[in-house]
Order: structure tokens, then C-alpha cells, then sequence
RNA sequence: CGGAGCGUAGCUCAGCCUGGCUAGAGCACUUGGUUUGGGACCAAGACGUCGCAGGUUCAAAUCCUGUCGCUCCGACCA
């Protein structure tokens, strides 16, 4: 291709509306274009990379045995209805109407789909496993669009889903899945991490998460160097050490007045000098519309997603002074926040009868501070076996970077991360709501074992660039590249011998099937130069008067030294340069 | 949805606080010329419903109200 052929509209300022060095370099380099708020046009450059991207993943999942389908975007809600997912991912869907005023769904997602063909196509273990893949618009009513590709209304999604006759064949389909995906992120020139990652109220059997550490990511991952240990930190666990038990001669409770006292760290502070981690922290949620009180030791953090786990839902928010209902309940307990505990003798009335979630590590405790459900007071002596009604234990603790590993006790690191990928055993929660049934070997009717996989393929474009680049621009890996080498003349006279050279290149180049672009366009060497570097091809190939005037041009790639070559050699030795990095 | 900020040329932005003459700059674009190994220079030119609607005023990009859009922080997720 020839660069006044092409449209590469590259930008010397930076958008505005770009944060990420990523989304910028998207958008200055000329791959893709907003339209509006979360919904974006891929220019030529951009759909060669998003189109490379793709081949990787179908030639992945060919190679681990899945079969390429090509399902509708646009759904009838009925399926929707029989999962029970138009009512839970509600606020994710788009919907439609047609002229008769009926409704439709617009896919954020395909289980509907694929368990709805399955159930009609599949009536045998003898057809199993089968295992489905489309590459594929998905559309998500997102509540804020944000970061270009990394989360939009409409993004390229390759989804997979397998079906099983057995649980031991549904752990084989996971398998062969998680490593497809190590080796498409590996061929995308992509260091990911699989981490272990939150089943969510669905309550999925287990599940890993691709992630690519950057500080840009939505997401925080915890791992363990020492003995690669590492989950999501909305998953990960620690051995912490269990906090300090209850002395054989408990002291009595006592209160204490503490005016203007709200926080943790007041408390820890004189005149009181309660340790942080001698404090029970008392949090009340209300969840289903119910409240629920939630004991954390002082210095630990809620994991909403845990709580979500031991709740079996995620409708839930913290109280708050704001709504009416809330005031009520703070009423019940006697106390706003900053003054409320969960001692059972100071629980009376409605309170007594909230359900109390404490975190395990609270488990035994003594000597603990807590608050006195009386404004401005607090109590000390606590010992929780003795004075705390406990409903539930639970792990509900955020861990933090350096705690002990869970496995290994090493200290364990967090790093942001974006995730690109996720790999789920479902079990048959779609089989069962949608009637995919089986007959096995003797003859009985039973549900499908489902895995359900997805890539985000626009977003993996994202996060190779996020973790590719320098101030110059992208440094695309070969594979993804939108184009493999970039011929920069400096003179594109058509008559000059420079230009002859230049195109004598480009025509050998193509015919060997590499992907060449030759900057043809009349501008000044630091032009081209700098649109090459932005832009980011792996490698350049510059023919300028001086050098050729010794019978050399120059291969340049993205990030090395520059290389004269001999002009006839400048074909075979770019040839031997792409072998290396295939 | 809650909180914060921004809407002026294709892009980056100034002007707004303290209303006033023909609404500006740089980049990009067009034409001509000079240049040509790291984002050139000179000259001439084209490009604007100042997001939209309403209000205040002799007069609104500027003040007020509403509205729409975008960006950032939180809940959602590939």
C-alpha cells in the first residue's frame, strides 16, 4: 500500500478527550475515530491490527478444536426471560423495537443463543463435547463508556462456549480453553497473567481471568512471586494472622464517652490510643432492601465482591444518612455512624434482630473497642465470643500488598491490570433454564456441562499498545502490526534513482507477502520519520541520497540501532529479519 | 445515577471574571515561491449558527435559567 493511497489522518497534538497513553496513541496515529461517547470507527490502519488480532484467536481456536459459528446480534428477549438474565443483566442490555412495537435485545453476550441451538441440535453424549466460537459485536449499555476501546458500547468479542456430556470433560474443555488463551496473548506479543477471579453471585465452579499488568487497568491483581499464587483481588485470600484471642480472665465491658469520635484512626490516636487492630469496625449495608450489620477488624477494608459471595446477591449499598429508610435503621441501633457496634446487649428492639457478617479474622478476638450504639461512646473489653452474636463468618477482607501468600507465605504484591480475557466453568445453569438436554450411555436425560470463554478482541488491540510504546509512539510486536515494514524515501521524484530503488523494494517485498507500506507522500525527512515512529512498524526500511550514494539503505527497527545494508541485499536481509519474529 | 470539570475553525487552545467596534492564535488545509537526513520558511487564501433553547440588556462568546453532549472519580464488565 502506498501512503497517499491510504488514509493515516496522524495528529502531532494530543485529543483532549484521551487519558490513557494508549488511547491517545490510537487516536494520533490515525487507527481509529470517535464518533460518539464509547462507540468508535476503525480506520484502515486500525481494522488491519483488530483484523490480525482476530486471525490469531480463530487460528488459536481452530488449533484447540473449537468450531467457528456466527450467531445474531439482534435477540428475541424470550430466551432472555428463560435464563432469568433479563431481569439480573437488565441494566447491561440494549433494547429495541421493531414497527410492531415488539421488543429486542441487541447481544451483550450468546449463552442464550448457543444453549438455545445446542438444546435442538445436540441430543447425544456421542456429539460430545463440542465446543463454539463466533469473533463478534456485542453491545453493553455501559454505564460509563470510557478509556476509547477499553470499555465501550460496542466492542469485538470472541465467544466460546462448551458443552460437556461430564464434569470431568467440562475441566478437559477449560483446560484446552485457558491454554488457547495463554498462547493467543503470547502471539499478540501480550505478558498476561492468569489469575484466579470471582464466580460472582452466579456461583460458577471456578474461573480465571487474563490480565495484562498496567497501571491504566480497572482491575487489581494479587500474585506471588515466590510460588505464583495469584487471583484477583476481589478473590484473593492471605494468611493474615488470626487477631489477638480473648485472655482467659476477660475483663468486663466497660463504655467510655469519646465525643466527636467517628473514625478508626480517631480512636487510635490519644487520649484513647485503641490500636487499630484492637478495633472491631462496624459497617451496616442493606442488602434486598434489608439491612445487615458487618464486622471487620479496624484496620481491614470490605471486598464487596466477597460480601456479594456470602450474601448470594449484589444488590446491596452501604447505609447512608441520606434516605429515610436508612435513618431508621440507625435509629434501631441507637447510634450514626462512628458510634455503632454490634454488642448483643446493647442490640435491642429491631437491631437485635439484624443479621451480624463478621470477617473470620475477628474469630475468637478479645480486648477489642468497639462502638457503644450511644452517640459519643464507645465500649473497650470486648471479647467477641462473649459479647458479639455472630450470624455468619465469613472471608470478607480486601487483601493488601504484602501480606502473607496464602500458599507459600511470601509477601504478596498487587498490581493493576486490564483484563483481556476470561475463561468460566459454568455447570448447567444454561442447560438446565434453556432445556439443553443429553441422553448418556444409559439412556438417561441430563443437562450439558458448560464452559463459557471470551476474548475482547478491540480491547486486546488497547492493551498492546498500553503496554507497547514509548514518547515516539507505538512499537507494535510483528505479529499485530499494521503494517510489518514502512519504506521511507526521501525523494519521491518518480524519476529519481532514489524513488526507482524505493519502489524496486516495495514490488519485491509484496511479492513475498509481506505486509509494506511505502511513505510516498512529498514531505520532509523529520515528517515521515516521525509519523513512522508514531505509528509504531516494526521496521523501516530509509533511502536517503547519502546513503545511497554508497550503495546502502538503512533498515531501522522500531527500537534498535540502524542498520546500512547494501541496496541488493535490502530485500533478503528484511526477509531474514521478519523469520526471526515469526 | 451521585460528585467534579469542559463545550469557541478539522485539531490544540486564548477571549468569558469586569458585556461594546469586523471573534483570535498555533497546527492542519488551498495556491505560488524558496527549501529538503528528524514535525521548514515567505506570501496570499479558504474555513465559525461561539453546543442548543430561552431570558436579562440599547448591546451577549461573555451575565442568568434550562437543556444536550463530552471528559474525569465511584457502582458494571471482555
Amino acid at each position: 500500500m502506498r501512503w497517499t493511497q491510504t488514509l493515516i489522518p496522524t495528529l502531532k497534538e494530543t485529543p483532549a478527550e484521551a487519558e490513557l497513553a494508549s488511547h491517545k496513541l490510537l487516536l494520533r496515529a490515525g487507527l481509529i475515530r470517535k464518533l460518539t461517547g464509547g462507540l468508535y470507527t476503525f480506520l484502515p490502519l486500525g481494522l488491519r491490527v483488530l483484523r490480525k488480532v482476530e486471525q490469531i484467536v480463530r487460528e488459536e481456536m481452530n488449533r484447540a478444536g473449537a468450531l467457528e459459528v456466527l450467531m445474531p446480534a439482534l435477540q428475541p428477549p424470550e430466551i432472555w426471560q428463560k435464563s432469568g438474565r433479563y431481569e439480573t443483566a437488565k441494566d447491561v442490555l440494549f433494547k429495541v423495537r421493531d414497527r410492531a412495537k415488539k421488543e429486542w435485545v441487541l447481544g451483550p453476550t450468546h449463552e442464550e443463543v448457543i444453549t438455545s441451538l445446542v438444546a435442538g441440535e445436540i441430543n447425544s453424549y456421542r456429539q460430545m463435547p463440542k465446543n463454539f466460537y463466533q469473533i463478534q459485536t456485542k453491545f453493553r449499555d455501559e454505564i460509563r463508556p470510557r478509556f476509547g476501546l477499553m470499555r465501550a458500547k460496542e466492542f469485538i468479542m470472541k465467544d466460546a462456549y462448551s458443552f460437556d456430556a461430564t464434569d470431568e470433560g467440562a475441566q478437559e474443555s477449560y483446560r484446552k480453553m485457558y491454554d488457547a488463551y495463554a498462547r493467543i496473548f503470547q502471539r499478540c506479543g501480550l505478558k498476561t497473567i492468569a489469575v484466579e477471579a470471582d464466580t460472582g453471585v452466579m456461583g460458577g465452579k471456578f474461573s480465571h481471568e487474563f490480565m495484562v499488568p498496567a497501571e491504566a487497568g480497572e482491575n487489581e491483581v494479587v500474585f506471588c512471586e515466590a510460588c505464583g499464587y495469584a487471583a484477583n483481588v476481589e478473590k484473593a485470600t492471605s494468611a493474615v494472622a488470626p487477631s489477638a484471642p480473648a485472655p482467659a480472665s476477660a475483663a468486663a465491658l466497660e463504655e467510655f464517652a469519646t465525643p466527636g469520635v467517628l473514625t478508626i484512626e480517631a480512636l487510635s490516636r490519644p487520649p484513647y490510643t485503641a490500636a487499630a487492630e484492637r478495633q472491631i469496625k462496624t459497617l451496616v449495608y442493606i442488602a434486598d432492601s434489608k439491612p445487615v450489620v458487618i464486622l471487620l477488624r479496624g484496620d481491614d477494608q470490605l471486598n464487596e465482591a466477597k460480601l456479594a459471595g456470602t450474601l448470594g446477591t449484589a444488590n446491596f449499598r452501604p447505609a447512608d444518612a441520606a434516605p429515610e429508610m436508612d435513618q431508621a435503621v440507625f435509629a434501631e441501633l441507637g447510634a450514626q455512624p462512628g458510634s455503632l457496634g454490634a454488642v448483643r446487649e446493647r442490640l435491642i428492639g429491631q437491631a437485635a434482630k439484624y443479621p451480624v457478617y463478621a470477617d473470620q479474622r475477628l474469630e475468637g478476638a478479645g480486648g477489642m473497642t468497639t462502638g457503644a450504639n450511644r452517640d459519643g461512646f464507645h465500649l473497650r473489653n470486648v471479647s467477641v465470643p462473649r459479647d458479639i452474636q455472630v450470624t455468619a463468618w465469613a472471608d470478607l477482607r480486601l487483601v493488601q500488598a504484602g501480606e502473607p501468600c496464602p500458599k507459600c507465605r511470601q509477601p504478596l504484591k498487587v498490581q493493576r491490570a486490564i483484563e483481556v480475557g476470561h475463561v468460566f466453568k459454568l455447570g448447567t445453569k444454561y442447560s438446565v433454564a434453556l432445556n439443553a438436554l443429553f441422553l448418556d450411555e444409559a439412556g438417561k436425560q441430563n443437562p450439558a456441562v458448560m464452559g463459557c470463554y471470551g476474548i475482547g478482541v478491540t480491547r486486546t488491540m488497547q492493551a498492546v499498545i498500553e503496554q507497547s510504546h514509548d514518547e515516539q509512539g507505538i512499537i507494535w510486536p510483528f505479529s499485530v502490526a499494521p503494517y510489518s515494514v514502512c519504506i521511507t524515501p526521501l525523494n519521491v521524484e518518480p524519476a529519481s534513482d532514489l524513488m526507482k530503488r524505493a519502489e524496486q523494494i516495495y514490488s519485491q517485498l509484496s511479492a513475498q507477502g509481506v505486509d509494506v507500506l511505502l511513505d510516498d507522500r512529498n514531505e520532509r525527512p523529520g515528517v515521515k520519520f516521525k509519523d513512522s515512529e508514531l505509528v509504531g512498524f516494526p521496521l523501516r526500511i530509509g533511502l536517503g541520497e547519502k546513503s545511497l550514494a554508497k550503495g546502502e539503505v538503512e533498515l531501522k527497527p522500531r527500537t534498535g540501532p540502524l542498520m546500512p545494508v547494501k541496496v541488493e541485499e535490502a530485500v533478503e536481509r528484511t526477509l531474514a529479519l521478519l523469520r526471526e519474529h515469526r
